[in-house]
DNA sequence: AAATTAAAGATTGTCGACAGTCTGCAATCG
DNA sequence: CGATTGCAGACTGTCGACAATCTTTAATTT
């Protein structure tokens, strides 16, 4: 009970290696520094990192867990390339768990937490109005919102699950793709209702607004990603 | 293309140390002996399995990547202990995630699919009728029913979250608490509907019926826990 | 006697080294 | 000239050992 308590002076890095270097390599991974496909090889991110290869491991199987990284044994791991395909059923996934997620929210969420939610919005809409709403919904905005729904729904295994198996691909996914969510005002109009029935405590409707904003999502990029591969299909064809 | 297409003699243990190992852990934590709580001493194990402190800390990290063991820093792993919340925590997930992944089925399954789950819920029947439907029913049975229409969905991620996220707790739940089912026949009658939805290729009544039995099995699960609980919170007032 | 402190034991985190396996290149043969 | 085989290099899987941390026990003090 004396000096114990005071705040460690800067953080003392009381995680460990293996800790640290996940999550920056997590960030690496999201940002395309590490583009998809690309080998990870053990002996060279140890230099890079300037740690054994014994946390390295660990951080490695981390990273798998978190489906950014696909090992073979005795060959390697590689990050992640995300096909069309498997960015729609991610989208499909989406869709199941934050319509559940929204359902549980308009029974759990408390009247302070959906207060929040409509200043986030609030803020949302300046920066649409003044960015002309591409740079800030695209990045973190928009998944801000979705978080705080699933927080909001009081359950732990819906959060564990979009958090750490769906949300960085999807976040990556947008980095590198750039995505410029192309309909910012409409999905901004979805929110708020979203919101709406929420705080009427509608669990049904919340959920089938949920489900429709995140399928709209899924066909957007369904039409995009077809014609694109139209496009490259031309020449193959 | 010529021998090297023979069917290799006893599949040349190409899996890793750690693989045999994490896969033997699964079923011991599944089946109880090693009961949840369970402290995880890496020493003992290492000498248990007879391998060395690398290859089992690496089963160890997918074990959690499983959310079967949970670990603290310097502190070491446990068999995670499932509270009655976090159970129905999870049944919520399976509904939404089993509800689109029976819509997908309706979209996607082949009709030789259907034809074989229409054949493994006849099997089912001589089990519920024969066994008085407890044993077989509660065991693996039921599992492989909703597996296969997760497969039948082709989506990889419903079958990647599902199969390695949520099943193994399920069937930990089922092992320790010996769950009987309690209702055989009229899950079974559930199952029926749920593959006549599918074979009419209806997938919102596919994916309402799914809904509508695994939140019944919550329900069921919910009475259960709460009664319980009240018998035991009478104790300590 | 209860509580606090200190030391001992055990355990986890980290490291370097060795062995088995895969990849790529080169030399050889058809 | 193309395909196959052998070899070199690099990498992953595995192991044993050391250091840092936590837990437990015991002694000391109030």
């Amino acid at each position: 009970m004396n000096d114990k308590t005071i705040v460690r002076p800067l953080q003392m890095e009381t995680r460990t290696l293996a800790d640290r270097v996940c999550e920056e390599i997590v960030t690496a991974i999201v940002k395309g520094e590490l583009p998809p496909g690309h080998k990870i090889s053990e002996p060279e991110l140890a230099r890079t990192y300037g740690i054994s290869r014994g946390p390295l491991r660990e951080a490695i199987r981390r990273l798998e867990a978190l489906r950014l990284i696909e090992r073979k044994p005795h060959v390697g791991a590689r990050v992640v390339k995300l096909t069309a395909a498997e960015l729609v059923e991610i989208y499909r996934v989406r869709e199941a768990l934050e319509g559940m997620a929204c359902r549980l929210a308009a029974e759990c969420m408390t009247d302070d937490e959906i207060g929040e939610l409509r200043a986030l919005l609030d803020k949302h809409e300046q920066g649409v109005e003044e960015l002309e709403g591409r740079a800030y919904f695209q990045k973190e905005g928009d998944l801000d919102f979705h978080y705080r729904i699933v927080q909001g729904s009081k359950n732990a295994k819906l959060l564990e699950i979009l958090g750490s198996d769906l949300y960085h691909l999807v976040r990556m996914y947008r980095y590198q793709f750039s995505v410029s969510s192309s309909r910012p005002k409409r999905a901004l109009k979805e929110h708020r209702q979203i919101v709406d029935a929420i705080d009427a405590r509608d669990p049904e409707l919340a959920e089938m607004l949920m489900r429709r904003h995140i399928s709209a999502a899924r066909r957007n990029i369904e039409d995009k990603l077809d014609t694109l591969s139209q496009v490259l299909g031309e020449k193959r064809g």
